[in-house]
DNA sequence: CGCATTGTTGACAAAGTTCAATTTGCGTGG
DNA sequence: CCACGCAAATTGAACTTTGTCAACAATGCG
């Protein structure tokens, strides 16, 4: 048993250039091709053999899967600062594990495998982060997967919304405004357009929030938490 | 059995020693602590400080985690060299995400946060390796994870045998004998002993399998794929 | 032999999905 | 500026799937 130091913060997005001076963060993010890209353009597609690390600089990207049947299985949404692809850094190629398509106008760092692998050669740093980022990836997944056995589509739904609104949320006067349709939403919470219409009626008709199309403005986050 | 430079299975399981010549593989085992566990033993707990790093050598251990209100959610079982306790690699402390405890009667290789750190310094192919057995969890929970959204318990339950029976299971002249029991089948499908109940006595009408008490013989694997 | 564990079966309930019908909101072009 | 048309949202009702619970049967161990 370690008795280590003192409280850190408990989750402070560690990333690709955490902890990596300023100098050679330069260096590595020159070593990217800048790419941008429209809504609805497919970054990577699962299944293909990796050959690219990307790191988003602004917009959402949505990474998924699509089942044998054709359906979407949602794993999450890209915030700017996530990075994806790491497939790519090993050795002997892997495929990507899901697809990723960009939601919004998207900027994006785009490595070439290779010149990705050299760098972390040269940045161990970098080497460590990917790995740290992938099990943060691992633990997220791992919350999501725990959520749908536990939670009730409500639930989900709340903790959906609440989360868009941390990572994507424009603050106002009146609240958190989020920029989602009812499908994205059902989407993200692993339910469908209509169950999630029909909560966010009750919500509204509590007073928790408000809706215009594709917006909700959420004025109390706090009646959404439990129950 | 190197075997490099000929064509390599799809997935050839790859694990933490993958690739490493025997003499060093002697010298990072040896800097284990080999250890033995009675079935039903925490090994380690979610949520606590990662500070061990573990190789499964013989038995079966699962695999999962306990939400807020109690119940379990079962990422998996582990098997003969499979490797857990990963998050211990990181420079900066990490918990553990889910918590392992012993099905059966277990051996372990167990080693040390700061040993295995140096050994993967001195041995880079470990650190490699460890990057690639944590993406292979995460490919393997994204699968677990869109088969829960796009499969009926039916199919969840006729896969979870079926790997069942290709991980664990003994090569019997009428079949393959897998040992379980109902609960931990409907536990790994994610679905009630009753709904497994119900399942394995159609397959056992229909002639599939057959049922022992804490105990399946699978006849005809192909009748279980679809529907 | 007795007892605990495991398994079976039925009746019922809960949660969400599906689908169809309708309404609302909003940009576009006349 | 209005009317059109389309995408998004709403709502009700039936339906499906699976979980829940209770009662009971069987298996096998000590």
């Amino acid at each position: 048993m370690t008795g280590t130091g003192q409280a850190r913060k408990p989750d402070a997005t560690p990333t690709l250039l955490t902890g990596i001076p300023e100098r050679d963060v330069n260096s590595i993010l020159e070593a990217a091709t800048p790419t941008k890209l429209l809504p609805n353009r497919m970054i990577l597609t699962g299944g293909e053999q990796a050959t690219h690390v990307f790191m988003l600089k602004t917009g959402i990207v949505k990474y998924y899967r699509l089942t044998h049947t054709g359906d979407e299985v949602l794993f999450g949404w890209l915030v700017p600062g996530n990075v994806f692809g790491l497939a790519s850094l090993l050795s002997s190629p892997v495929a990507y594990l899901g697809s990723a398509m960009a939601i919004t106008e998207c900027q994006l760092y785009v490595w070439e495998r290779d010149r990705m692998r050299k760098l972390a050669q040269t940045y161990p740093q970098l080497a460590e982060n990917s790995f740290r980022v992938v099990l943060k990836y691992l633990t997220a997944l791992a919350d999501r997967h725990a959520g749908l056995i536990s939670l009730s589509a409500e639930q989900r739904l709340a903790d959906a919304l609440l989360e868009l609104g941390r990572r994507t949320g424009q603050v106002h006067s009146a609240g958190v405004e989020v920029e989602i349709t009812n499908e994205q939403l059902g989407d993200l919470a692993h339910t469908t357009s209509f169950t999630a219409s029909r909560l966010l009626s009750r919500w509204k008709r509590a007073g928790a929030l408000s809706k215009k199309r594709g917006k909700v403005i959420i004025h109390t986050p706090e009646s959404l938490v439990s129950d």
